[in-house]
DNA sequence: AAGTGGTCTAGACCACCTA
DNA sequence: AGGTGGTCTAGACCACTTA
């Protein structure tokens, strides 16, 4: 909370959550910002650039920032927000179900899906999500050993995140996804109540660490009449 | 491509993409391209930003700016691409059947959804998309008509966005998307080859103009062995 | 200690929109 | 014409990593 421009940017979160501006409305100027927060219009730009990749406004050019409609623009599971963080977030009654945990050599495809070499070993953690009395996710992570050298069950009744970053100290900082949708398997029958559906949709992550370094595998199998997916896509050019 | 920082930046793509740098190496420090491209750090800075954005590295305080392995990093199906850009990309053997072109008054849900008054009047198409002789998308548009006044037949053959944004001069700029998995209907059986499936993967999105006016609205529905989504999530703190 | 990226400043000129 | 955001500069200091 100490970067000036964080500080603003949060302060502009705040008066837009508040009211203090429409949605349709124009912020101030840049410079009539800079002069409020008395910092220079760089700093506001960066303060203003955050605010518009995470969906508050749109910048136009000659006119100024307008505020958007920010219910449009809610993310329930998007970016890399945890089960746990985001079943926090709904309110919703939720419970982690442990069925595995234990430590492996890593087997060729995954060594290449985490491109470690043979003698790292893999975290194998399997979970499946209960929510308002339904099993409809099941969760099957791939952690380097090397990097994170003690799972216990506990932790991941809890959240595996928080304890990677609250107690390694280590940063999550980016991941790419893919979403698919795949046939039922054994496993999802056994631990998920399927419901007689026949496909499930599956998303598979590569988690990085904030120095680049690709850590985890995750494949998260979600019951398709519960799942949601919320994506903002800003046009870079 | 007047801009300094997104020539910097695309010369900079030119040069990982021809394997100039690997995968793991890490770029030139910020002095040194300030140096080379003879420009403020700054403005490198702009560039480095853009590829960081853009999952082509990641910087790491204290040493460098890392570069990411990118086979790991295509995007098929992210943002804003259009099914023609898309299908161009993949060289695939596509085509589109268009069903339905006109104008129509809009109702309730419609009128909430693209956040317009009674006036307005509201361009549907429905189109499918065949790719390897197969029909598995099926796309129905909902485009204000006080926005866009003119779509033909053959408009909606080829590509609505680039006559909208070469023809009309639009700028198409940020677009929300919701991706839901919903039972095959009716139309889906009349225009797609559902081939027995029950369930097919929605897309909805709203689509916005650089002016942050919303102005489509799409419903894109996709057989499910056939879908993939895939998302780059940098965590914004 | 030296080098890296992260933040911040106080200017400048430009392109665009609205009156 | 005056106001807006977009780009660019040439500095400065800081926090972090590595040797």
């Amino acid at each position: 909370m100490k970067n000036k421009y964080i500080v603003i940017y949060n302060d502009l979160v705040q008066m837009i959550q508040h009211g203090e501006f429409m949605s349709g409305d124009t912020l101030p100027s840049e410079h009539e910002l800079s002069d409020q927060f008395s910092t220079s219009r760089e700093t506001i730009r960066k303060a203003l650039n955050l605010l518009s990749q995470n969906g508050y406004i749109q910048k136009v050019r000659g006119k100024g920032s307008v505020v958007l409609d920010h219910n449009k623009f809610e993310f329930p599971v998007s970016g890399l927000t945890s089960f746990k963080e985001l079943s926090d977030q709904l309110g919703q009654d939720s419970k982690t179900h442990v069925h595995e945990v234990f430590v492996e050599s890593a087997n060729n495809k995954l060594r290449e899906r985490l491109n470690c070499s043979k003698e790292v070993k893999i975290w194998k953690v399997s979970r499946s999500r209960e929510i308002n009395g339904e099993r409809i996710i099941l969760d099957k992570d791939f952690i380097r050993e090397d990097i994170v050298p003690s799972i216990t069950k506990s932790i991941a009744e809890n959240s595996i995140y928080e304890y990677i970053e609250n107690e390694l100290g280590l940063e999550i900082s980016f991941a790419k996804k893919e979403i698919l949708v795949e046939p039922v398997t054994e496993e999802d029958e056994k631990y998920l109540d399927v419901e007689g559906h026949t496909q499930m949709v599956v998303i598979r992550s590569f988690v990085y660490l904030a120095d680049a370094t690709l850590f985890q595998f995750t494949e998260s199998r979600h019951r398709p009449d519960k799942f949601q997916f919320v994506d903002f896509a800003r046009r870079t050019k």
